[in-house]
RNA sequence: GGCGCCGUAGCCAAGUGGUAAGGCAGAGGACUGCAAAUCCUUUAUCCCCGGUUCGAAUCCGGGCGGCGCCUCCA
């Protein structure tokens, strides 16, 4: 069954074919590592894992590469200063560039293994690749697409004729609302940096020396030039968030079809839409994030959150709540206890009972993505009285492989599986009290011990507790 | 000012022309001494108005409302 991906660059769902037969090369942007990455940000993670997995059901051999943004990434309150995020975080917090690099790359990678993602084939930081950023902007150069003012080496626009087509831009109108002011000197409002300049006044940590001057590099040339080192300069697919689209991307393609005379530089553009949360706001710039940690903390575990996130499709806003996230928790633990449960399951599956969901699900994944159908088919399957529990386990096992709720190694939750002398002593007081029809005595311990938050599952084998 | 997205049950959401997926919550039932857990059953005509059509949540026009981008953001 082949994919069917929606492009933005066509504004259509489009079949997917590679290139090179057999084998997807997927470029997503990652990260820029000056703040917390919120769970906003690893949306985009779980989006472009789950066009990974897509790929690798449909049984592509994929090339994934993630990029880190720590350098050249400029902050919106001063642009003509050229504040860099990570020197900013850095001077913020008292640390180096490259600590604060560290540490919320850490982060973002534990973070989005906690989530289930794949590990990418090779995650390149636009600081180890200065050298292939500079090879690009003299090849823009040699080629007359740059110009060099007081401020930068920037590229100019106006001479690729195709510039607005990607975004569907209308440029003057752009222009005309944009909210801030243009760097001194810029041929067209659409231009960008490829090379800063560093100024004698101002210290940086990250600079290096460059045919033009000493400086850093715009943030848009990094993706062109890593995804040109290990994907080559004509690949499958490029994602990142709708964010990207009118600026970062719209750069990205200008320079690249540009440098490398492809076109289209890269076949299909995905892009997902945001997390929405309401009144609260989680825009880095507003401080208010809400990360992975902070959704243990209420209890909502990782791959709960995956759930939340598959149950809508990614070129959807999702409004994130507190209340919808626990209840969407319920809904995978519940969905956990029972895959666990059927692990147990034996004898073999029926292929022929199992096709027709086998293929409902392939077709909800194929048809851009579509997990909300998926996770129904899921549903279905645990329920449909056409099924035995060997299909249903082998099935859920496969639909796992897509989906990453960590299904296929569900286990079946060990109830008392810590001793407690004293509790279990209280559970037997409890029963010597039920068969004695002393229900007053039995409820007691009960609800003291729910009041401690020990639970008591009364099962057909007798009492079990475990702790909330 | 420009561009784009969205508005489906209490909540999160699928569905893009043929008569409303799924999850959570709620209700009823089974089980239980009572609960919890579990299981079964059940709950909407799709923001409003007009149009096209044999037929629209789905297409068109006009409202109202929410969100995003154009500036760092996934």
């Amino acid at each position: 069954m082949s994919l069917v991906l929606y492009d933005t660059r066509m504004r259509s769902k489009v079949p997917f074919a590679p290139i090179e037969p057999g084998h997807a090369r997927v470029y997503t942007c990652g990260p820029t590592v000056y703040a917390p990455q919120h769970i906003g940000n690893m949306r985009s993670q779980l989006f472009a894992d789950t066009l990974k997995r897509a790929l690798l059901a449909d049984g592509l051999r994929v090339t994934h590469v993630i990029n880190i943004t720590d350098v050249g990434h400029l902050t919106h309150d001063d642009v003509d200063q050229g504040e860099d995020k990570m020197e900013a975080a850095a001077e913020k917090s008292g640390r180096t560039a490259a600590e604060v690099a560290a540490e919320y790359t850490e982060q973002w990678r534990v973070d989005r293994e906690r989530l289930g993602c794949l590990p990418p084939e090779v995650l390149c930081k636009a600081t180890d690749h200065i050298a292939e950023q500079l090879v690009l902007i003299g090849e823009l150069e040699e080629r007359g697409y740059t110009y060099r003012i007081e401020d930068g080496v920037y590229f100019d626009t106006a001479k690729f004729d195709r510039y607005a087509e990607f975004a569907g831009l209308d440029l003057a109108a752009e222009a005309e609302g944009a909210r801030i002011a243009a760097v001194e000197g810029k041929r067209n409002p659409s231009d960008f940096a490829l090379w800063k300049f560093a100024e004698a006044s101002v210290v940086r940590q990250q600079e290096w020396d460059s045919p033009w001057g000493r400086g850093f590099p715009g943030w848009h040339v990094e993706c062109s030039a890593m995804s040109r080192r290990y994907l080559g300069e004509h690949f499958d697919i490029h994602t990142g968030g709708v964010d990207h689209i009118k600026v970062h991307h719209t750069n990205e393609v200008a320079q690249s079809e540009c440098a490398f005379a492809e076109t289209p530089w890269v076949n299909v553009w995905m892009h997902n839409e945001f997390l929405t949360f309401g009144e609260e706001k989680i825009s880095k710039s507003k401080g208010h994030v809400l990360a992975v940690a902070d959704l243990i903390e209420q209890g909502i575990e990782p791959l709960a959150f995956r759930y939340f996130i598959l149950q809508a499709h990614y070129r959807q806003q999702q409004a994130f709540t507190v209340e919808a996230a626990q209840a969407a928790a319920t809904g995978y633990r519940r969905l956990l206890a029972q895959a666990a449960e059927l692990r147990g399951a034996t004898g073999a599956a029926d292929p022929a009972r199992c096709e027709p969901f086998e293929s409902r699900f392939r077709a909800a994944m194929a048809d851009d993505l579509n997990t909300p159908r998926a996770l129904a088919v899921v549903f279905d399957v645990l329920k449909s009285d056409a099924l035995e529990p060997a299909d249903r386990r082998d099935l859920l096992t496969e639909f796992d492989a897509s989906l990453g709720l960590g299904l296929a190694d569900a286990e079946v939750a060990d109830l008392a599986q810590e001793s407690d002398p004293r509790i279990d002593a209280l559970l037997e007081e409890r029963q010597a009290a039920r068969k004695n029809r002393d229900f007053a005595t039995a409820d007691r311990i009960r609800d003291e011990l729910a009041a401690e938050g020990v639970e008591i599952i009364d099962t057909p084998e007798g009492p079990r507790w475990q702790r909330k």
